[in-house]
DNA sequence: ACAATGTTGACCGGATTGGTCGAGAATAGT
DNA sequence: ACTATTCTCGACCAATCCGGTCAACATTGT
C-alpha cells in the first residue's frame, strides 16, 4: 500500500472542508462524524495540514477549521506529499543513488510510472474532488429514484 | 514506499538468474554477493519465488537456482505481485468497497493511476530488464574509456 | 468564571519489515 | 557408506511504523 490512512483520512477531511467553504469554521467533531474518522486521530492530521499551510484553525466556541486557500488552488499531489512524505514507489527512485549503483535494475520502469503519477496528481484539485463527489451523490439519488 | 526490499531484492535476484540463463544452477551465495543481498534473507525470497513457480532449485554440490521459464515469458507485474502481494496504492482501490461507501473521494484518481501502472509493469519482461542492464554497463564502459 | 474548542505530546498494542540462526534434507563425489 | 555441499524450512528477534487513545493545556466567546 502506497498510502496509509494518513493520506486517505487527510484528504477526506480536506474534501469536507472544501465542501463547506465559506460557511465559517468546521469543527473537528463534524468532520469526524461525516467522514468516519476517529476524532482523536483526526487531531494529528489536522495539525499536519495546518503545519503544511493548507488550513487555518480557530479556537474557542464557534471555532473550527477552514481552508487556507480556495479549493481550486490546492492540488492532490501537494496534499498527499505533505501528509505521507514522498510517494516514491521504490527507494532507489527517490534518492540520487549515490554512486554508480544501478544495481536495482527496475528503477527506470518505476521512474516513468512515478513521474506520470505525479503529473496526474498535480492536475487534480480539491475542487475537482468535491465536484466528483457531488456528481456521485446525484447519481445515487437518481438510481434510488428509479429503484423505488 | 509501495515496494519493500522483498520486491527490490527479489527482482534483483531474478535478473541475476536471467543473466546466467543456460549456464546451469546459480548458487545463493553468488547471487547474494553480486546483488548485495544478505544471504540468509535471500533464502526467503528464493523460497517465495519457487512457490510462485518462477524458479527451480536443486540441492547438493553443484546445485543452485534457475529460471523455471525463459526470461521473456516472465513479466515484472507477475513477479512483483507474487513478491509483494497487491500493488494497490490505496485500500479502497483494491476491495470492492462493500456497499455504497464512496466516502474515500480520491479513489477514482488512484484507480486510473493503478490501472496504468499495471499495464506498464505487465509490458516489461525479465529479458527487458537484463537488456537494459547490459546497455547500462556498456554506457559505463564507454564513458570510462573517454575519461581515462 | 465557564464552557467550548483547538493543540500538543506522551503513550500503547499490534503488525510489518528486515533480517539471523540452526536443524535438517537432498545429492554428488569418493 | 561417508562427507562436503547446497538448498529448505521454520523459529526467533529487534526495530520501526501504524492506527489510535488519552490527558494536560491554551485560547476564545459569552
Amino acid at each position: 500500500m502506497l498510502l496509509s490512512t494518513k493520506g486517505d483520512y487527510g484528504v477526506r477531511a480536506m474534501i469536507d472542508l472544501a465542501k463547506h467553504e465559506g460557511e465559517g469554521p468546521v469543527q473537528r467533531a463534524e468532520i469526524a462524524r461525516r467522514r468516519q474518522i476517529p476524532e482523536s486521530y483526526l487531531d494529528h492530521l489536522l495539525a499536519q495540514l495546518r503545519r503544511g499551510g493548507f488550513i487555518r484553525s480557530t479556537r474557542g466556541p464557534g471555532g473550527g477549521h477552514e481552508l487556507a486557500r480556495p479549493a481550486d488552488q490546492i492540488c492532490l499531489l501537494d496534499l498527499l506529499e505533505s501528509l505521507e512524505g514522498s510517494l516514491a514507489p521504490l527507494q532507489c527512485v527517490e534518492n540520487p543513488a549515490g554512486g554508480p549503483e544501478a544495481i536495482c535494475g527496475q528503477d527506470w520502469v518505476w521512474k516513468e510510472i512515478y513521474d506520470d503519477m505525479r503529473v496526474r496528481l498535480a492536475a487534480v484539485s480539491l475542487a475537482d474532488l468535491v465536484e466528483h463527489e457531488r456528481d456521485h451523490e446525484r447519481e445515487l439519488v437518481t438510481s434510488a429514484h428509479y429503484v423505488i
